[in-house]
DNA sequence: GTCTATAATTAGATAGAC
DNA sequence: GTCTATCTAATTATAGAC
């Protein structure tokens, strides 16, 4: 019996629940990977923090490679999710505020996806098979973010330095603070994730990225 | 038989080859944490790697923990003896100088040795107890950086904004562009560590933090 | 869909030979 | 000092019950 349907149907209540336990599975992996890495978190400790067996993972992910790549997919989705802004809430706007948007926006989801520098960093320090699997979605959001670059650069916001060295800059700087968040607690006795030190990092960067100049 | 001596006497032939075993063993672990991190990195690899059996490693440094920990103390002692600088180098530098003339030396170390900050970072995401025993060493290499910046930032030199991002924010910027070079090479078809790019990151961090300012 | 039970592999550790 | 041999524990993977 198959259905023409333009909208999907409501579920089921047990495929519902087929794809929160799912989603679920997803959320810790992202988590364990993020925290232990990929050969640090166990299927077993994946499946313990769901609160089922281990072998049901290989009932939605096939094998622990597989259940590693539809993480990262699940990452860069909602990165392009978040990232993405409505045309007109920019409108009026100078290209230098856009700029400084841009920096505030992608802080804030630093501080709330730590998990995806997280995972990210692990998997680029090492030259492997996933890797090379994961380029794609590397590769995408920088040649986004490479066209506004050279634009900007053109246009004074940037200095006219090496667009790839810039393109780590930015990256780096919003990132690692957040990325590092439990050496930030140890070392200097502050919570990176409070809306506080938040806004005070956004701040720090734009102010010296774009409001600054040293005196001699 | 007890020598009392003012310098060490040479070395036995035997004594001179258990210490470059020894070396030999740091060495290959370093690289092998770097790439793989803490559980990534099997005894046995690393043991491979120098080519010798795994069961030695344990006569050297007794377990898998206590590497880790002589790798890590192995990587700031070599931070702390590279980036010290005869105080002479440098007279008659201006304070704005001297701070250029640091970002060029600890971009030169991180290119050197991606290692450290391989390492470090895969130690810093995860509150664990290899990060409260490592704290003592970040902790001393963050307090000399700070208390230079503070005195920096009332001279003018860094915009007067969180003093804790900014370590962050400097730290960020030097690290992660040749701590991802593997990344690097696959999106950007572009090698880190030759002299040029090594050259063109310094230059970007020091052009966009110093020297520059944005156009409205 | 989810779990039980188990096979197959690999890792860290260590006793003892050389 | 270094290696051989072995033990134990943990992990991925999977066949099959419910």
């Amino acid at each position: 019996m198959v259905k023409i349907q333009e909208a999907p149907e409501p579920l089921g209540v047990r495929e519902q629940q087929k794809q929160a336990t799912r989603a679920s599975i997803l959320q810790a992996a992202l988590e364990m990977f993020a925290e232990k890495g990929f050969e640090g978190a166990s299927i077993r400790d994946i499946a313990a923090k769901v609160g089922v067996n281990h072998a049901l993972i290989k009932y939605h992910f096939e094998d622990k490679e597989s259940l590693w790549k539809a993480a990262v997919e699940f990452l860069f989705d909602r990165l392009n999710e978040e990232m993405t802004v409505a045309p007109e809430s920019e409108e009026g706007l100078s290209e230098l505020d856009r700029v400084k948007n841009f920096v505030r926006r992608y802080v804030h989801y630093c501080a709330q996806h730590p998990e995806h520098a997280r995972i990210m960093v692990q998997a680029s320090v090492r030259d492997d098979e996933r890797l090379e699997w994961a380029t794609r979605f590397i590769k995408r959001s920088h040649m986004v973010g490479m066209t506004d670059l050279k634009k900007h650069v053109r246009e004074g916001i940037w200095p006219n330095v090496s667009h790839i060295s810039l393109i780590y800059i930015l990256v780096a700087v919003c990132q690692t603070f957040f990325m590092l968040a439990p050496e930030v607690k140890r070392i200097h006795g502050i919570d990176p994730f409070s809306k506080k030190a938040i806004d005070a990092h956004a701040d720090a960067i734009i102010t010296l990225f774009f409001d600054h100049k040293s005196e001699d």
